[in-house]
RNA sequence: GUGACUAUGGUGUAAUGGUAACACAGCAGGUUGUGGUCCUGUUAUCGUGGGUUCGAUCCCCACUAGUCACCCCA
């Protein structure tokens, strides 16, 4: 890599009234656009997130799969498809030094499959049931809920086309989600096979032609890019028109309204609650037949446009990335949605602990430390302050963490080889032998 | 990617064309080895860069970031 020249910008050396330079303090350097830390105060949510994911995806037979974050560009252009708005616009892709054209995954569906094929789990009892929790990129314009790094949560069954697969993947989206204390609803369409769609896709174009001149700029774009997304414009007027518009499920093949049907009394055996979506229309080329997303279900709420998951049925996937025909199906759930819509009901992270060490000059403080390690193993939840000096400011500190004992060292507990015990409720303080201050704290603790 | 709005300390807010107020959190102290109250001190060149002006945090422009709508989706 050519090291670049370092920048001569130099910091200019401001001179104070008293003659003493003084440096220019350099400008922090900030998050990259769209990301995102996750702080140590929101950590439980997401532990909670990914324990449940785990969960449930073991219980359902799922088992874990990490795939690489880079991958090849053209598993992305021909997997979710090179006119897509997750390629076409939102890919983070470029070129290696090495001259290797890589993206960072968009999306976890065809990294999974391109792992199904390169490590030829065809040869595995089928389906294969997978699931995956990690980041995704994509290049889009941040907002809330919308981050170019994002968390996701998805599984995959490969392998497997019956009806009852697609379901059964709907009931699990919508269980995360219920589990994580949101109420939400499933909108399932169903798109059929790309011949039946693009059967549609005339019929769509020639109908919206006739009112052409009802249209606006945008919509006219549409009709031409992409027909499908006439049907969830927002545009004025179009609510109107889209009603006349002709319907996906008549122009479905047989065995694809079938399955549809079926996987629709599924869904009313599991007693999931969803809604048909004629309008639903997914943004990734690889889906057939069966798609869906879980919108949050909060009416009031005008932020609940926003799904927080969404997948569906790609018989065509596999081929696609150049394996065999393997007919499979998946979900995937955006875990920063989640946690937008539950952080507010989640507690504060506790800091505190059972017993506090406070200790005084340089003999206590050694010998506080020691104290320290027996507590830990010995299992009980203590805290410290080594680097203060003054007794006040750490007695301070273990009330705020509310401990429920203090344990005091200092040069004359050295000398006797003994602690003071600070019950904190009353306040009564007793002289215990250090080696046996484990053992006294677990019986007062276990009292209390 | 398109349009609109916003940008004050760690957090939440206030005021103002003459360099900033309040609350909370933080740190240090209120005599020498002890907490929860109280008191004092302390913590911001007002997102970045330019312009207008005698002078800008407050006006103008650009940039950056965030939020909202669109696009799209997780």
């Amino acid at each position: 890599m050519p090291i670049k020249k370092p920048v001569t910008k130099s910091k200019e050396k401001v001179t104070s009234s008293t003659g003493n330079a003084v440096k220019k303090t350099p400008q922090p350097i900030n998050l990259v656009r769209g990301m995102k830390d996750i702080l140590p105060v929101d950590q439980p949510v997401w532990e909670r997130m990914r324990d449940l994911a785990r969960s449930i995806s073991e219980s359902y037979g799922f088992g874990r799969i990490d795939t690489p974050m880079l991958e090849d560009t053209s598993l992305f252009i021909r997997g979710v498809g090179k006119m897509t708005d997750i390629v076409e616009k939102e890919l983070y892709s470029f070129e290696t030094s090495g001259k290797e054209n890589v993206a960072l995954r968009p999306e976890g569906t065809a990294p999974v499959i391109r792992a199904y094929i390169q490590h030829g789990m065809f040869n595995l009892p089928q389906p294969v049931k997978m699931y995956y929790v990690g980041p995704m990129f994509r290049h889009d314009r941040p907002q809330h809920g919308r981050y170019r790094q994002f968390q996701s949560f998805g599984c995959e069954v490969i392998g497997d086309a019956n009806a009852i697969v697609d379901a059964q993947l709907i009931l699990m989206a919508h269980l995360f989600i219920k589990e994580m204390g949101i109420d939400a609803v499933v909108h399932v369409n169903s798109i059929g096979t790309p011949e039946s769609r693009a059967n549609y896709k005339n019929a769509l174009v020639s109908y919206f032609r006739t009112k052409k001149s009802k249209l606006s700029e945008e919509d006219k774009k549409r009709l031409l890019k992409n027909p499908m997304r006439l049907l969830d414009s927002k545009e004025p007027g179009m609510a109107e028109l889209k009603t006349e518009a002709p319907q996906i499920v008549d122009w479905l093949d047989e065995e694809s309204k079938t399955h549809f049907m079926r996987v629709l009394e599924y869904l009313d055996e599991l007693g999931i609650p969803y809604q048909m979506n004629p309008h639903l229309v997914r943004g990734l080329d690889y889906y057939t037949k069966t798609v869906f997303e879980i919108f949050p279900n909060s009416t009031d709420q005008e932020a609940a446009q926003a799904a927080i998951g969404g997948g569906g049925r790609f018989d065509g996937l596999s081929e696609l990335l150049g394996g065999r025909a393997t007919p499979s199906a998946g979900f995937g759930i955006g875990l920063d949605r989640c946690f937008n819509l539950i952080k507010d009901q989640q507690p504060e992270v506790s800091q505190n602990v059972d017993v506090f060490i406070a200790q005084l000059g340089d003999q206590g403080r050694k010998r506080a430390l020691a104290v320290f390690e027996d507590l830990r193993k010995g299992g009980i939840k203590a805290g410290e302050a080594f680097s203060k000096d003054a007794i006040k400011a750490q007695m301070e500190i273990a009330n705020r963490r509310h401990a429920k004992f203090a344990i005091i060292i200092g040069q004359k507990e050295v000398l006797d080889g003994t602690a003071v015990l600070r019950d904190m409720d009353s306040g009564t303080q007793e002289i215990v032998d250090v080696r046996k201050i484990v053992h006294e704290l677990k019986k007062k603790l276990h009292k209390a």
